[in-house]
DNA sequence: GTCTATATCCAGATAGAC
DNA sequence: GTCTATCTGGATATAGAC
């Protein structure tokens, strides 16, 4: 009986096509720009025409989906390497590391997942999803420390994209925002400590 | 003689079609997003041929780059509006809700004046140096108030940034963030009057 | 200054043959 | 799946009439 294929030879290699052609696509996007990406020039980079691009892809905002997604995984994944050690100052300095690093180390992807600079493009209910894992475990991380405020977690999110965003923005490739990281956890560590807990809760540790 | 023309006005009528072409294409890009912006419609919503438009503009990205020097003088004038009262918290909240407010009132202008998203178009030297005026008023604005280490001021660009960014991006029309700019005030002064002045901004441990 | 006319080049997208 | 052919439209630019 030929009815359990253990490997879809077909599936397979239409999957590595895809692969490879998003992979030009982020390549392209990080020399063009990501709104300069072009169908035309993408297609001669993997040897098709453009228009065969559509067999894989309905549109040209389905491929900015697809890196969506795949930049959303990655990030992630580098989530999924954290070593916490449960003193609050290193663990917030571990989450600032992994968030600025993961978006100083390729702008483009930073603007594709959290700028809405391409006209017209909202990623899909599938790819978003992903945005909501990754902020969910961040969340998750910082309750875990006892930061449960939600003014505190969106202050350490503001505090996350201003270090990005002047780094990429003001300092490509060098190091006059990330050196603030550690200054930076500490400011807002202070804060949280010394906001009253009134109204909310404080360290509950069991 | 009739050499002594108080008004010139045929200047006069041509500045006031370059002006109604700036605020159209504002409008637009309001609408289309800023790389959505097109010379058919822009020329289409001020009664012209596409082509006329050259009579007023090199080119398309000679329009940004009038965008951005209009933009960059409106923040200017802002800046020049301030009323300090010598007290550091109530001066640098001042500065913050300046600068947030005007880019979060508009964020089409917020993207082009601090965002590098538009491939291939970079502000010309003279638009560019009222950039550099802006920030030479908030550094020296700073220092009136006892402000005046690199970090300090680089960590005061990037919170007023991470709190625009994320306004803008996660709660377009909100006050999600823009609220936590006195929260956010209080945490930065505290940070500044705890480090220590003499040496390379360390932490201070009493 | 603005128009008509024209030109080239590039872009995203679709139809249908093989 | 890939191709040829074709469509619509934008950006840039130049010609010359009025």
């Amino acid at each position: 009986m030929s009815v359990e294929p253990i490997r879809d030879r077909r599936s397979e290699r239409r999957q590595a096509t895809i692969d490879e052609i998003l992979e030009t696509a982020w390549r392209l996007a990080r020399v063009e720009g990501l709104a300069g990406l072009s169908l035309r020039e993408l297609a001669a980079e993997v040897g098709m025409r453009p228009q065969s691009l559509y067999s894989y892809f309905d549109s040209k905002h389905d491929i900015y989906d697809a890196m969506f997604a795949a930049g959303y995984r990655q990030l992630l994944a580098r989530q999924a390497e954290w070593e916490m050690v449960g003193e609050p100052h290193a663990d917030v300095r571990t989450m600032a590391d992994t968030f600025i690093g993961f978006c100083t180390e390729d702008p483009v992807r930073y603007q594709l997942l959290f700028q809405r600079t391409i006209p017209g493009f909202e990623p899909s209910p599938e790819s978003f999803t992903l945005a909501v894992q990754c902020l969910d475990v961040t969340v998750a991380q910082l309750a875990e420390l006892g930061i449960d405020d939600p003014r505190h977690i969106d202050l350490f999110t503001a505090i996350g994209t201003g270090l990005t965003d002047q780094q990429i923005s003001n300092d490509p490739g060098g190091d006059r925002w990330t050196r603030l990281i550690d200054d930076a956890t500490a400011m807002f560590l202070h804060h949280v400590s010394s906001s009253t807990p009134a109204t909310r809760s404080r360290r509950k540790r069991p």
